[in-house]
Parts: structure tokens; C-alpha cells; sequence
DNA sequence: AATGAATGAGCCTTCATTCAT
DNA sequence: GATGAATGAAGGCTCATTCAT
């Protein structure tokens, strides 16, 4: 049957996800799934292609969501959207799901099983932000400056996952529950951002006119 | 000699900074350093106290900037030498020292180190942004949007740091050159930030206003 | 089928041959026989079993020459055949057939397949070259002389298939490739060894007649 | 101490040379010598070093016997030593010392450790026997000859070890004890070989007489 | 104060084998 | 008759650690 392969996988992206690649071990694994030592390697080759494995099946689970937006539909309205979505992902506390977590560790720390995990999740979603953050600017606007944007978008909230227990270190148990709660943080964040890519299209469109005006 | 426990430190730091504490194993360390295996029982106890006393020793090192702000400098100046400072931080790509990517692993997966990093390193910079975020903002203020603030300044900074690997594939090899650009970039998450805490601020400023004019 | 079974014997042999029992895998025996994993212990029951299988089958396949001497042949020119035939066997150096290479294994570290092998195989071609060597000898010469004989003979044959690579080694290649040149090799052990005979023989009957001398 | 490593060694070519290689468990050799499974990769690093060195060791134990000749001893003297010396190292039974046997395997199946023991014992001791077989002939005798002579020689001696089971299956247990018994095998052994050479003598020189006939 | 030798637990992996179909 | 999936024992090896000096 396929279903000890499947629960391998399962059990193993849990385990990898809490503790990492190096600190688990393919025994309490397979103990997990209910299967055997040498199940692994019979259906996988060894524990690298297991871990491979189970990052591919975490972010096929994860489908990148395509919005559908409502013709003319502002992007303020469109980057709240994703912005919340991420947040989504990012802060979702109760997951049973370590689909996230597995996916998080790997874009940290980079390894085999990342490329594939770029280009069929990472890669989708920073297009998308890329395409709503074009329509704040006039048209012509450098890529750089763009993506510079969609970065800055991205960083905030990614800082909500990765360091969640730096938050609760530093800020104290209180705020920090309030801090990373979803509804809050995403408004909040999405407030800084449509403010962040204001500015930087003001500078940009300014430093055009200046420009043109000297030009003419 | 005590010369022995430094080259320790030293050498351990490098080691756990590039491949985490797992991965690094204590024969390479003794190696390294040029001392016997025996050596890091002899001098720490175990494995995990070499570890800590290497984030020690790494944010020891590390001393926070204190910066000397002449009276009257407007905050924006303020914002803008701590943003160049953590970036400059963020991207010494050169960089022969071990102490910033060991700490950045910590913060990222904290362990029995973390405590005291925290409280000697990021709490003390993070309390230098709020008073300077603060500064932007009225008298009264929230504390949480404050802080809500520094965290999205330092989510821009983290993000060049964490991610330059995805980067590179994500973005191919020109591009992440320039935007991993220290001057650059440094600048333009400057704008961004500035943006964003002004967006807050007005936004709070708005609020207040019609809560004031509620209330009369 | 029964060529699948065939197959199995076959690629085993093959590969017993080459690397021995204990380095051998059943698996690379499948994966060469073209059949499932489970195909060795439905056809043999296990390993060993498939192993005594291919030594017999080594065997079987490699039929003990019977030469139909001419009556009145002299023994001289029986042991000149023997000799090229068994040279024949040890150097055949393109030999795509494995059988030989599997039976001097078993001759030199005898398994449970060792019994048959010898009753089958080495028992008939011994009894030939007694027989032959005993012509050399006026009648009533003693069994063990006569045995030892054969033992001389067959001895210089072997070393030229166990020692071949030592026989590299020690000699290098140029004088190797001659000294292991068949026809060249056959005649001088059937010289070294007529040499042998027939001092042995003229001993024996020196001997015999200072015997009879002595009780007369 | 050294202590550890040299019951290692000991222990290992022990099992070794009753086993081979592949069979031979690195735990059963750490049970034998009373020490830990890691002393093994501590000492040695592995356990085809371990397998090395213990044929290096077998090799220095086993000193080239360096035979001192009266001057003007014949050769039918030496090589009487000779192969009485090679006999007692193929045939002593009792032997509590795997050194001979492991050389043996490694002769037969060479593996990296076998260069060494073919320049520091084999290839001394086929000298010596090279020189000897010389004597015989008158000078000028091809060398190619004069090597075969000592591979009939020596080919006799490996027999007796080499083959010790299946003279046992071939002859039965009686005519075995007999056969192989010390004295008795070396005399005839030595007979043998003395006909041998003197025959191929007899054959050269003949050629040579027939040759130098022709010519004048 | 410092070390080379030794330890034992545990790692990943591979093996011949058997099970269920 | 034949197979893909699964098993458990055991393999070589590495690790952090401790011992004896």
C-alpha cells in the first residue's frame, strides 16, 4: 500500500519540522508512523531523500491562493488581501499542520529539497505581490525599486514566524499575546506598508518631475 | 594558559555560526582550535555550555552601539543612523566574524543562550528604536503600535540577513547584487520606514482627532 | 517459467564468482537475473541454497573430458593432453562463463556445495591423472607415491589461476603476460613434470632394487 | 597503551584468517580483544585499516628466513632447505598463529594490503629461491625459465595449504594424515622438483648443443 | 592544567527474509 | 507462479563523554 509511504511522510515532515533535519532521527520516525526502520529506506533510499520528500509534499499541500479580484478592484484592497493571507499562514497557532514550519526552516537554511520549494510556492506568491505593488506606481517605475517593495512587505511578516519566541522574550508574555494576534498585526502591518510604498512612489514620482523638469 | 579556552570560543563560534549546533561536532572544534578532544570537557563541562558561552562571547563582542545623537537632531536622522548601523550588521558580507550569524541563529531557533542575548543585546537596541519611533508619535501614544513599529523596521533589516540564499535564486544572481547593496538598500528601507511610521502616526493622529472631536 | 529460475542461476554464479558468498547481495543478483527480490527464496529457499544451486550447476556444465586415447598411447602423451586441457581451464582469460572461476572458489574455501563438486568433478579427473601417472610406474608402486604425483602435476596447473594477480604483482606485466601465455606454459609444467615422474620413478625402482638385492 | 591496539590486531587477524573479510564482524573482533567497538576506529579508523594492518603485522612477524650457505653448498642442499622451510610454514597444523593464513587469503584474494606483503615477503623470498634454481643451469639460461622452475616449486608448497579440505574429501582421512604429513611431503616434494628442474636443464642444454651444431 | 586512550549509546543503513496479495 | 511491500536483526561507524595518567 501507499499509506505507510504517506504516513512516513507525514510523520516525518512533523518531526523534521520541530526539531530540524540533524537533530531527528529516522528511528522516532518511523516509531511515528507506526512503520519500520527499514521502511525508510525502502521506499525513500535514506533519510535526505525522506526530509526532500517531505518539504515537495508540504508545499504541494500549500497552494499558492490565486485571488480572484473583482475587475477595477483597488490595490490597497488587493495587498490587503495577501498581506492577511500570509499572516495567515504565518501566525495560524493551533496548526496540526507542519506544512508551514517545514517550509519556514528550509527558506532559512536552504537545502536540496529549496529550489523546488522557490519555484512553485516562494516564486508564484512574490510575482503576485510584485504585479500589486506595480499598480501603486506609474508605469516605468524601476524593477528594483518594485521588489524592493514586495521585500519590505514580506519581511514584516514573515518576523511574526520566525521570531515568535524572541517576541514573547523580549516583550513579555501580555503583549506579546496581543502583539502577534492575526486580525490586529495584519491591519497593522498592512497600514505600514501602504504607507512604506506611498512614500517610496512619492520619492520616485518627485525625483521624476525633478528630473523632467530639468530635462525641460 | 587561558589562551586555550579563547581559541576555543573562537574556533566553536565559527563552526556552530556556520553550521549549527547539531551539524558542528565537539573532534572538529578541538581541531580547529589545536587542542585535545579532552579539552572542551576540561574547560566547559559539555558540548552545550561550549555552545552558550560562544553566544556569550559573540554578543559580548557585539557591544550596542550607543549613538551620540547631538540635542535637537530630529528623529528621522536618528532612525536613519540605526537602520545604516543594523544593516551594516546585516550584510558584511566579508565578514571574518562569526558573532552576528551566531546570534542571528540563536534569535532564529533560540536555545539556553537565548535568555541573555536577548537581555544584553536585542532588548537594549530594541529599546533604542522605540525611543526614537517614539518620537515620531505624539505624547500618549499607544506602547503597542509603537513597538509595532520597531518591528517592522527590524523585520526589513532580519529579512537581509536571513534570506540571502532564496534571494539569490528567487531574484537569480544580478539583481541580488544590487539589492543586497548595503548603501542601496539601506536607504530604501529607510524611505520605507519612514513612510510607514508616518502613515501610523497620521493614522493615529486621525483617529485621536475624531475621538477628541467625538468627545466635544 | 523456468527461465526465470535459469536467469537467477546464472546471474548468480556470475557474480558469486566474482565477489564471493558473503559479498554478494541477493538483491544485485535479481536486478541482474532481471527478476523480482522475492524470486530467490520462491525458487531456492534462500541464499545459500541458490548458491549451492549455481556450483552445481558450475559443474554440470563443465563435463570431464574423456579422451579416447588411442590403445598404445604412451602415458607421455596422455599427461601432455591432460595438462594442455586442465591449462586450458585455469587460463582462459576471456572466458565469459563463470563456472571454473566459481568451482576454484569452492576448492579453496569448501562450502555444503563442496561435497558433490568434488564427487562430480575433481574425484573423476584425479582418478584419470592416476591412472596415467601409474603407467609411469612398473606395477605395485605404492598408492601414495603415485597420488603425490598427481598432486605435483595439478599443483602448477592451479597456481596459474589462484595466483595470477600475485603473479602481476611480483613479476610485472611485460614478463606477466608471457609467463601466463598458454601453450608456451603447458609445455614446460609437462616437462617440469615428466621430469618429476620420472625421477620419482627411477627412485622407486632404484630403491625397489636394492631391496630385492638386499633379500636376495 | 599500546596495549589495546595490539590485542586489536591480533584479535582481528585471527578472525580474519578464519573468516576473510567480509564475514568477519568488527563487534566479534572488539569481543575477542576485550575492547570497545570504538577502540577499533580510534586506533584504526575503519575496518579495512584495521584488515590492513593486521596483514602488515602477520608479514613482519614472518620474517624472510636468510639461510647462510657454506660456501660451495650445492644447490640440491639449498633448495632442500628451501622447500623444507616453505613445507613447515603451508603445514603446521597446530599453529596458534593466523599470520600465515591471512598472507594466504590476501595471495589469493588481493586486496590493497597485498603490495606490501609481496615486496617485503613474497618477492624476497622468490628471489632467494630464484637464485638457487640458477645453480642449476649453466649460465645464460633465459630468465623466463628459470622463473617457471621456481613457480613449480612453489606451487607444490601452496598446494598443501591451499587445498588441505578437499584432500581431505579427495582421499579420505587416512591417505590425508599421510600425505600431508611434514617430512614425508617435503622429501618427495623436493624429488619432484629436483627432476623437474634437471629435466628442463637437460632440455635447455640440448637445444643449446643442437643449436651451437647447427650453427658450426 | 591538560591529555591520549577508551567508552557505550546511538546513528544511518543494509541485509536476507517473509508477508499479503 | 510470482511480486511489491514490509520486517527485524545486525552491520559499520560516529558521537559526546569520561577515564587514568
Amino acid at each position: 500500500m501507499d499509506d505507510t509511504r504517506q504516513k512516513l511522510i507525514d510523520a516525518a515532515g512533523q518531526i523534521f519540522s520541530e526539531k530540524g533535519f540533524e537533530a531527528t532521527t529516522v528511528r522516532e520516525v518511523c516509531q511515528a508512523a507506526g512503520a519500520n526502520i527499514a521502511a525508510i529506506h525502502y521506499h525513500f533510499g535514506d533519510k535526505e531523500r525522506l526530509y526532500i520528500e517531505a518539504v515537495k509534499h508540504a508545499n504541494c499541500q500549500q497552494d499558492v491562493v490565486k485571488f480572484d479580484w473583482p475587475p477595477g478592484c483597488p490595490p490597497e484592497r488587493k495587498l490587503e488581501g495577501m498581506i492577511f493571507h500570509l499572516m495567515e499562514m504565518m501566525l495560524e497557532n493551533d496548526s496540526p499542520s507542519w506544512h508551514i514550519e517545514l517550509m519556514m526552516r528550509e527558506l532559512a537554511r536552504p537545502t536540496a529539497a529549496c529550489r523546488e520549494l522557490v519555484e512553485e510556492f516562494i516564486s508564484p506568491m512574490f510575482s503576485q505581490l510584485l504585479e500589486i505593488v506595480t499598480e501603486f506606481f506609474p508605469e516605468g517605475a524601476p524593477l528594483l525599486l518594485r521588489q524592493r517593495m514586495v521585500m519590505s512587505v514580506v519581511a514584516q511578516c514573515l518576523l511574526y514566524r520566525y521570531h515568535r519566541p524572541i517576541g514573547r522574550l523580549l516583550l513579555g508574555e501580555e503583549t506579546f499575546q496581543k502583539l502577534f494576534e492575526l486580525e490586529f498585526t495584519a491591519q497593522q502591518v498592512l497600514a505600514f506598508s501602504l504607507g512604506g510604498i506611498r512614500a517610496a512612489v512619492a520619492q520616485y514620482v518627485g525625483s521624476g518631475v525633478a528630473e523632467a523638469e530639468v530635462r525641460s
